[in-house]
DNA sequence: GGTTACATGTAAGATGTTACATGATTAG
DNA sequence: CTAATCATGTAACATCTTACATGTAACC
């Protein structure tokens, strides 16, 4: 199987909400989506081309100033069909790149029904994995002596339950 | 520039605990360093090798029953010497693959000058990393009709900043 | 005897980073 | 006029994933 290609269904998640330079999306990744993913310009610039060719997205030109002509990238009917087949596949429970995360900043009705099940599912696959995170802990580091043993080993794994517990807390609120 | 070729690192880390075998090594990422980086066997073993001929590290073979010879590695003074370094290196605020909790995991002693250090700088990039999360919020969603307008983006936010300041707190508490 | 875990590798391809390159526009 | 930002690309390299490939050892 090919790789998950996960950057190109954010650009057109970013293209669905409207038209954008690669600039514009390249720039996306610095405030918004650069909490929880990551991508360069050199990435973004290819990876257009490529995705024109495919026939996911379009272009039309501006003209800026006297010189200068910017492309603005519009997402087609095959490219959003794309799109909400990738919100509609199930999400693995991934600590760096979290693509739950991803697919739900993508989400703009608080009432949809994908969003209810997209939770449910997160959160049941979170719960899991916070008690076996909380097994482990108990199971590694009983008493005082083997938590100063390995203190950093101990620091982590507490840290990792307390971001699962929040996750989940999180979750539950949405 | 070259990249930072972290799994170099952690494979020192762990071979700094003790001797172990490539498919060893491939396991922790399957439980306590999975936490927070992955890693497959495909990438380990040709990494050994050449972690091998940069001298960082040696093997020494260990017959198992009739026929398997296993290699069992082993870290090298300059090994140590490279590992020390990358520790004593400031880490990244970076969300995914956290490098300062991959750090962290390596510190045994509870009363280690350099975890004060680490903590402290940590700790001074989360906290302005979490105030700038909550000057977004305050200028993005200024109220409940900009929160229900786009709720996944609003949701995004609130877990970026519950997290961070889940982080904060975990760092102060250690 | 069969299944699961141990054990080690390579190959092909996808993805991501850093550096190299160039030039226009805008705000002060 | 000058610095910051806008704007678009390529090249080289590093990293990571998936699939291919093979065989042994331990446990039931």
């Amino acid at each position: 199987m090919a790789q998950k290609n996960r950057l190109q269904y954010i650009i057109l998640g970013l293209l669905n909400i409207g038209s954008k330079t690669g600039y514009d999306l390249a720039k996306a990744f610095d405030s918004d989506i650069g909490e929880f993913w990551s991508a360069n310009h050199s990435q973004i610039y290819p990876l257009l081309k490529k995705m024109e060719q495919d026939e996911m997205i379009t272009h039309h030109e501006i003209q800026v100033g006297q010189k200068l002509v910017k492309k603005s990238y519009d997402i087609t009917d095959q490219g959003k069909k794309n799109f909400h087949e990738w919100l509609e596949e199930p999400s693995e429970a991934d600590n760096s790149h979290d693509e739950f995360i991803l697919k739900l900043y993508f989400i703009k009705d608080a009432n949809s029904e994908l969003l209810e099940e997209m939770v449910v599912s997160q959160l049941e696959l979170r719960t899991d994995k916070l008690s076996h995170l909380q097994d482990q802990l108990a199971d590694k580091f009983p008493d005082q002596a083997s938590q100063q043993a390995n203190y950093g080993h101990y620091c982590v794994l507490k840290h990792a339950i307390q971001r699962e517990s929040g996750y989940v807390d999180w979750l539950k609120g949405i």
